[in-house]
RNA sequence: GCCCCUGUAGCUCAGUGGAUAGAGCACUGGUCUCCGGAACCAGGUGCGCAGGUUCAAUUCCUGCCAGGGGCACCA
């Protein structure tokens, strides 16, 4: 595909080449408007090289530049050169490429041969699957399919937690209230009443805590009985979660969990003893980190046992001889912040060079309408729910709009789980998120559905003119699809057909994608995906909207129904790297 | 108390060291013999406050204010 950014400093550099290409393509910005053009070079920088005022410097510079076949119009606005792109060229550049690279339209080879982890989800062992996952999920999914996108081999690691001491405090609880039968009925949910209870009575009898950690303590020492309820739970829990992962289309290459750990501890603590990293404290061992500004890291508690920071070395060491990763991501809430800079510069003090290749996605918080979270208290919403009433919201859409719709229960739950998807996806990780069920279930706007329904829409069109592939198009009214297509696009399409400003703003959305990918890997931001799919279909809906596609004039249908072709596969490609399906009808 | 993040339109959020700061929702009105109305079009006195750096700051720096998070035996 043509860089046309490269094309503009080309041109320059031709003409003054006092300069330096980067200094030039460094500079280079978007005008604010589409009337001022597609790139503009400010000339404020040159002001000293040129002893003038910006604008007349851009004045000379404008005049100065080449006709070419790559910029249709550059002239001066102010002190601004601004660059009209050839609209011709471009539409027939974007759709060409659309073509060639089908399915991998976007996709890249830059990743080739570099192993990157994706530690995402890592739901608690016997805690319910709350809203308070789904960022860390859904945010999780993304990056790795980008990153695989992008042809990176990526390791999907669900860290579960599967560990810890509030598996001496189930135990407990369970072996005081616990059913077997009522908890294998419904596990998470009993399991999370008999967690709650613990904490409810434990406030009257604290003595239930130390029940709780010599339990634990029973469970690390390899106790029988502990440990087969420890396994039970997390067997029955693991089911439920799977459950849930199959809704959303998420798959793990790896469930390695904390409890994975637990016998890769000590060569941790050797390991930091060794570099004389640790320091006792109160019977505690630690990493002093005062220089760094943080305070110590914690590696054994008074009694000997250990902590999550210690499990958290361990499996970073462990991936690293495993793995040999280019890149370590974490996708875990920004609570965790000071959390992992500790860990990260304590693996840098060890003398682990890649410490630095280690990267925390932190992202904000989730809290409800009425108030925040707590799984103590049982206060929580269930993922779970919240897809099946998606679900079933998209159900009543498609009952009233499109009963006649084929596989009705199978578009319910793709339209239904992709609007919550979506929704996490189209904003930065950072802000913290207040759900709410009226956001969740809106399907208008800038959602999930609208773009899906774009792409539905798209298709349909298609479908009417029983176009299947690019091939098709050159075969309507009966015609033979061309023996070399190729060819065909490149002679026998009249890409000037598609310069008016409403086809015009969906090539530039299609143009713009495979650089929002990298830009999207880049800052670990799947939601720069969201948004140019969001522009797109909204652009598309405009063309849509303004002209028809399937007119009489077959130059003019065939072109319309090649742009429509190229923005149907682009939309899809994008919904599926955000981990949502594009349903040809909904 | 110290550290980190956030503060842009009524609400949810984009955005850039520079040219008139944008979308969606909600609200009001409109499009509709035509390829899917989950659509399209029209309607706007907003960058928390105060300094500083710069030819140019909503963007960078400092202080303050507000909200959130974190700060040793939870994860």
């Amino acid at each position: 595909m043509i860089d046309f950014k490269e094309k503009l400093v080309d041109l320059f550099i031709e003409k003054y080449d006092q300069f330096e290409r980067d200094e030039i393509m460094e500079i280079i910005e978007t005008p604010p408007q589409e009337d001022m053009g597609d790139l503009a070079l400010p000339c404020f920088k040159f002001a000293r090289e040129f002893r003038k005022a910006p604008n007349l410097i851009a004045e000379e510079i404008s005049a100065n530049l080449p006709d070419n076949e790559y910029f249709q119009e550059i002239k001066n606005m102010g002190p601004y050169v601004n660059f009209f792109v050839n609209k011709e060229l471009i539409a027939s550049s974007v759709i060409k490429n659309v073509y060639a690279k089908g399915e991998k339209y976007g996709s890249s080879t830059l990743g080739e041969g570099k192993n990157v982890i994706v530690e995402f989800s890592s739901p608690n062992i016997a805690k319910p699957f709350s809203i308070a996952h789904i960022r860390t999920t859904v945010i999780g999914h993304a990056l790795r399919n980008i990153y695989k996108f992008l042809g990176f081999n990526t390791i999907a690691i669900n860290h579960l937690g599967d560990y810890g001491t509030q598996f001496g405090k189930l135990i407990v609880a369970f072996k005081t209230w616990g059913d077997k039968e009522v908890v294998e009925k419904d596990p998470i949910p009993e399991l999370l009443k008999l967690y709650v209870k613990f904490h409810d009575v434990a406030e009257e009898k604290p003595e239930l805590e130390d029940e709780a950690r010599e339990w634990f303590k029973k469970l690390e020492e390899g106790d029988e009985e502990a440990y087969q309820l420890w396994e039970w739970f997390r067997e029955v829990s693991l089911k439920e979660f799977n459950r849930i992962y199959e809704m959303m289309g998420i798959d793990f290459d790896s469930y390695a969990g904390e409890s994975f750990y637990s016998d890769k501890m000590d060569a941790v603590i050797e390991l930091l003893e060794e570099k004389g990293l640790l320091e006792d404290s109160e019977g505690a061992k630690i990493v002093d980190l005062e220089e760094f500004n943080m305070p110590p890291a914690l590696i054994t508690k008074s009694d000997g046992s250990t902590l999550y920071i210690t499990r958290d070395l361990a499996a970073a060491i462990y991936r690293k001889e495993t793995y040999d990763f280019y890149k370590n991501i974490y996708v875990v809430g920004s609570q965790q912040i000071l959390h992992f800079q500790q860990m990260f510069k304590v693996l840098e003090l060890a003398g682990f060079d890649w410490a630095q290749d280690c990267i925390h996605i932190p992202f904000g918080m989730v809290s409800m309408e009425d108030g925040t979270m707590s799984t103590r208290r049982g206060r929580v919403v269930f993922l779970e729910d919240v897809l099946n009433k998606a679900i079933e919201k998209t159900r009543e859409i498609i009952a009233e709009k499109n009963p006649d719709l084929p596989d009705k229960e199978k578009v319910a739950r793709e339209v239904g789980i992709g609007a919550i998807l979506f929704q996490e996806l189209s904003h930065s990780r950072i802000k913290d998120y207040l759900f709410s069920w009226d956001t969740a279930l809106s399907f208008e706007g800038e959602t999930g559905p609208y773009v899906q329904y774009t792409h539905a829409r798209a298709n349909s069109v298609l479908e009417r003119a029983n176009i299947r592939t690019c091939a098709d198009i050159f075969a309507l009214d009966g015609g033979e699809a061309p023996a070399d297509l190729d060819a065909a696009l490149e002679n026998n399409v009249d890409f000037g057909l598609l310069v008016e400003d409403e086809a015009y703003q969906v090539i530039k959305q299609i143009y713009a994608f495979p650089d929002t990918v990298i830009k999207a890997m880049k800052r670990n931001e799947p939601f720069l995906v969201t948004r140019n799919i969001i522009e797109l279909a909204q652009a598309f809906n405009k063309f849509y909207h303004e002209y028809p596609i399937l007119v009489d004039d077959p130059e003019i249908r065939k072109a319309r129904l090649l742009l429509v072709l190229s923005a149907k596969n682009v939309i899809k490609i994008g919904l599926n790297l955000l981990g949502i399906e594009a349903p040809e009808k909904m």
